[in-house]
DNA sequence: CAAAAGTTTCAGAAGTGATTGAAAATATTG
DNA sequence: CAATATTTTCAATCACTTCTGAAACTTTTG
């Protein structure tokens, strides 16, 4: 396999991976090419690359510095700006740790603790209550471990790897 | 709020919940309805619950066993079948974990390997090899961690979110 | 074994989220 | 400030996934 063949294989595959991340196909692609790139990209260069329209790049890399992922590099004597990707796996993997705890996990502690205010008698309300307590009781501790593993540095999860081990 | 508010709000979030998991929205509110129901149910009783047809129903009803998170129940006497969700929160998530890793985490590993057979020369091909290489690394990682904790025990998280606090 | 009860399948409909492309806005240069 | 380069926005379109519902199939019962 040449390089560019790897690369186009690499490109797709991150893709597909993303879609399942709540990271659109084309975000992760993005990433995936800047990511294999030997150095910056303009807006311009990931359009001809991935074949995607100026809209969609723009709204994708912007996407991508929004969670920290994708960085704004601007060159000297140049009027466009370029892109560079984080390289740290285990910062990416962080970042989007981060991002979906804030869209998911949050917004369910919200709601379970919305539900403690359920009142009823019966069976139903007695087993409900108790599904609901032991849920969020869950949902916090992953929450705070969460909370940990997104501080931490990239060692924490050499460490983790090593005891389990 | 009363019992009957509270479960419907607690089935629309944790539909939303699931939708971002891999789960459709559709197969996480027949789980969440099983959660809260004091009794087994049947195919019959969740279609009426959640409005919605036949096929949706046999269909979410059996990837949900497919994928562990609820368990056919046949109660003597009775022709139909009955179901009951998986309680464990923590089991629940290890089962979920088990699916994304084979279905996402597996296919990525097999291709990076095949990734590293690219051939080439010049900085675009040395950093495309190395790109490649600790993203192995670090799935590799990750996926060893991932085998420990889907084989692993409910107190082994109580155990490590001690162990980070 | 025929009727009844229950389950599964699947082609088309509906819904959802991503993408395009052209126009508007913004920034830079001489 | 006008001309030019670049980025952003957004309504319409497209692609993809999920859902419906009727028909086919399977199992149970008398």
């Amino acid at each position: 396999m040449n390089v560019q063949e790897g690369k186009d294989k690499f490109i797709q595959a991150w893709g597909a991976l993303g879609s399942n991340w709540g990271v659109s196909r084309t975000m992760a692609q993005i990433h995936a090419l800047l990511l294999i790139a030997p150095h910056a990209l303009s807006a311009e260069d990931i359009m001809e690359d991935l074949k995607i329209s100026r809209g969609n790049a723009n709204m994708n890399i912007r996407a991508l510095m929004d969670w920290g992922l994708v960085y704004k590099e601007l060159k000297t004597g140049e009027r466009k700006e370029f892109f560079i990707a984080e390289k740290d796996m285990w910062d990416v993997v962080k970042k989007i740790i981060a991002q979906r705890k804030k869209k998911e996990l949050e917004p369910m502690l919200k709601i379970l603790e919305e539900l403690s205010a359920v009142e009823g008698t019966g069976p139903d309300a007695e087993n409900f209550v108790q599904v609901v307590r032991d849920i969020k009781l869950f949902s916090n501790k992953a929450n705070a471990t969460l909370d940990k593993l997104v501080q931490s540095d990239s060692n924490w999860f050499v460490k983790v790897f090593m005891n389990m081990i």
